[in-house]
DNA sequence: TTTGCATTTAGGAATATTCCTAATTAGCCT
DNA sequence: AGGCTAATTAGGAATATTCCTAAATGCAAA
């Protein structure tokens, strides 16, 4: 949970979750569309990747990253319960 | 939107979140909650502050500090688009 | 006004993040 | 093998975050 937020922190981070919800895309044409280094992107890959918010498959030479909707959906959940009626306890009787 | 990421980015800060959800708390009480120095639960408070999560309202001696809802709802849009259908051109025709 | 409680600000140390360039690994093709 | 492209790792500088203690501020009651 601390890592998926973390992840999202970054606007990088999130213009990259962004642009993967229409599809897998190579490291190298996320990188393209920033105006860093590839290897910041690498690097920021590399959090999405700890916070389960993408996972990498090789295609030949280069590699692909493809969203994780389960992992977005979880910081989604969080969110929820926080808009949700302001209840945790279980056994409430109301 | 980067201020309101950043600020739930931080374990201390989410869970001061959760806790409000309840209704608003004194500064005092929130930083009791805590095994933390109170000047630091001020630094988070200030955080969440500026990400407008949080509002302090003055009572009598002490602070309140009361969630604001719509704030967590706008990060929950954010997170709702990226789990929606992967589109976001106008016209689409599907 | 003086005292006292609630809270914040100031200053600073330890640690983490972000970004770069240079060097390296991994796979593809001839 | 050797060279080419794709991507990562290594190392390091600049900056930001997190947390502390000590000092200051704001408000209320005596």
């Amino acid at each position: 949970m601390n890592l998926l937020f973390k992840a999202l922190s970054h606007p990088v981070r999130r213009r990259i979750v962004d642009m993967l919800r229409k599809g897998p895309m190579a490291s190298g044409d996320i990188a393209a569309a920033f105006d860093m280094s590839w290897p910041t992107i690498t690097g920021h890959l590399n959090a999405l990747k700890q916070a389960r918010l993408v996972s990498p498959e090789r295609e030949g030479a280069s590699i692909r990253y493809r969203l994780e909707i389960s992992a977005v959906e979880e910081a989604l959940a969080f969110l929820l319960h926080m808009t949700g009626a302001g209840r945790h306890d279980p056994g409430d009787k109301t």
